[in-house]
DNA sequence: GTGGTCTAGACCACA
DNA sequence: GTGGTCTAGACCACC
């Protein structure tokens, strides 16, 4: 776990999931490992797990059954749903926030081009 | 002023101004409201306003002058960078939460242009 | 059987049965099924099934002889008096959540009938 | 706080301050009683008082400012549209779970009716 | 063993 | 003073 960053360290946890499961890496139904489990490898308090975890569920990422165990969700629906909800969020924060800069929609465009072409 | 949102009420009201700054509807060398007189407009704490004032002195937005009040800065470049360096702030931010998703550059660039079909 | 439900598994497969018992489909003096049978059916660990079981005994529902396998009860009246004490259950149940939402007998039943008319 | 119900006391204080913004006594933009303040009053550690307050924060009840308090959410339409959209639920899962039960549409309606002339 | 709740007590950023 | 996060450690219901 990376506690230089200064997002809290559930968060962390969260995203680390999250694109574990978006990614495929965890498939639909797959177990998480036990909130005991991820706490003494991350060496992190249970209760900062379980925070993540339930954060989890509530976003319909992954659903837990008491005594068995936290799962990620069967519906792959939900996956890309949230995943496009996300998505469309961050596009329309980003344009809202750059055009309050003063940016026009070319400009912007192009800056987007410029960072891809950087990328490759 | 959204004073729902999460974040600290001395960012949004640093971005309130940085904004007016970049877009231009504060020029170089303008004066800032008094502390209180803001302070009384927004129905905040002059401490909250007074710790916007500093950072934005310490991003040298502004310089204040004692007994005088607090001005834009006179330095266009300065004003220049800080657009530029808060829109690739943005942008990387962007891609970064984007590819934290799972999404590639391709679909990226595909859900931007969409949006701005869109717009048109 | 939904097991993203928070209800424990035990009361899920509980009510299960009692609906199953109540409604008919299931007669008085039909053997449920054993629990390993049901276990296999429900990918559900027997243990699980043993306590549903157990609980439904406890309630008068269902009878078991050893060696024999669980019963729906001979006792007809059993089953009207818990339907009945289920379906007050659930009246009272229903009431109570409502007027803790703040809304009034006469309103409560505005929107019982308003819901009824629609069904139709 | 009533101890003797076996719902987790953070829920039980959800519904506390739920009623009292439905039923109007507590109004729109109105300070809560901070965590500490009615932890001591409730006689409940201030984390389970948080952890109410951030429930009811996710469900829109309130929203919070840090270093200021928590307060009723400014928009009574959120309100009255959760109020609303809890109702339905409710009144689709009773529905739902009688029918479960055996019972038809007249017959509910007479317990329902049954129900509120008994309250009178 | 699993997750869920609660307490106690600490530290931090913010107003 | 306010809420937000984190740790440590306990107890419970459930599987």
């Amino acid at each position: 776990m990376n506690f230089e960053s200064n997002l809290p360290i559930y968060i962390q946890i969260m995203n680390l999931i999250k694109t574990k499961i978006v990614s495929g890496e965890l498939k639909r139904g797959d177990k998480l490992p036990s909130v005991r489990e991820l706490s003494k490898e991350l060496k992190v308090n249970p209760n900062t797990i379980q925070r993540a975890y339930q954060e989890l569920e509530r976003e319909e990422f992954v659903y837990t059954q008491r005594g068995m165990g936290t799962f990620v969700t069967e519906n792959t629906d939900t996956i890309q749903n949230v995943k496009k909800s996300m998505a469309t969020g961050l596009i329309d924060q980003f344009f809202s926030e750059m055009k309050n800069l003063g940016f026009k929609n070319d400009e912007i465009k192009e800056m987007v081009s410029h960072w891809l072409a950087k990328e490759e």
